[in-house]
DNA sequence: CAGGATTCGTGGGTATCGCCAACGAACGGG
DNA sequence: CCCGTTCGTTGGCGATACCCACGAATCCTG
């Protein structure tokens, strides 16, 4: 890019959506080295977390649509990561549950996008990357609540 | 958003990425009460403070690709806010110009966007959110210029 | 305990975004 | 004068993030 209006380099809405631009364009990159997408590592990660659960708690943790996480599920199931059964408590559901190799995965993605936010934010001091981390998390929880 | 992994709280690519969906869906709702949609903005304001300009002037300068930029023209001259003149020195090129109601309309549009400014970032202080601007400028600034 | 509201998985659709390929017209340098 | 490059334009691709509708199943409440 080359020389942006003043307008938008003092919006914090284009700074924020330009680093988000490059950061979604490092983390993607690094994953499709395992041929994963960022959806991936997010299902893998909470998999991981809290344990089995269903697709619509899945979506409502990683701020995932129903819909989209019909389709992640499908691929990291096609890809032995992760296995879909009928939760026989509640028919309407079905438990995902994280395998042996989707841990292997989750390792190996974690490495990556780790990795990615290095590159990312390779400017900052370490003081500085925590100053950042914490004034996103105070706007991405605010915003999270209602 | 439902308690996501804190695997996913902890990477500021994550964070980036949901402050930008926030940030974007914002600006887009505030401007949609004009008719408009962020690339107007940017274009109009690339006008405003450098002036006339070709088409892939206006992209590199925001960094819209040519194709989107002839999409955004139409709209903006369909709309009255600009014209788009042939240049006589470089017949290749378009001249884009203001005009008198695409300058009230950034002025609308501005009051919009940086009224949304204040909604994004509504759990920072002035200090903090000038701390925000900074850090990400930095980082934006840092992978521009490759 | 019956019936209406709600949840779940799934399929389908939409809009935007960022990007890339190709084209003819026009310009510029060697 | 020719070759490489730029410009506007068209068309298309893939990912993202939505939204709606449906049938099955569950729940809540009267």
């Amino acid at each position: 890019m080359d020389n942006p209006p003043a307008r938008l380099r003092g919006k914090p809405s284009w700074l924020i959506s330009q680093a988000s631009a490059y950061g979604h364009r490092l983390v993607t990159e690094a994953l499709a080295t395992e041929n994963a997408r960022r959806y991936h590592y997010s299902i893998l990660a909470a998999l991981d977390e809290f344990g089995p659960a269903s697709q619509a708690t899945l979506g409502r943790r990683c701020g995932i649509d129903r819909s989209d996480v019909v389709a992640m599920v499908n691929e990291l199931a096609a890809q032995g990561h992760l296995d879909r059964t009928p939760d026989d408590a509640d028919r309407r559901r079905n438990v995902i549950t994280l395998t042996a190799t989707g841990r292997q995965q989750l390792t190996r993605l974690e490495a990556l996008v780790t990795s990615a936010q290095h590159t990312l934010l390779d400017p900052l001091s370490a003081d500085e990357r925590r100053q950042l981390t914490g004034l996103l998390s105070r706007v991405v929880e605010h915003h999270g609540l209602p």
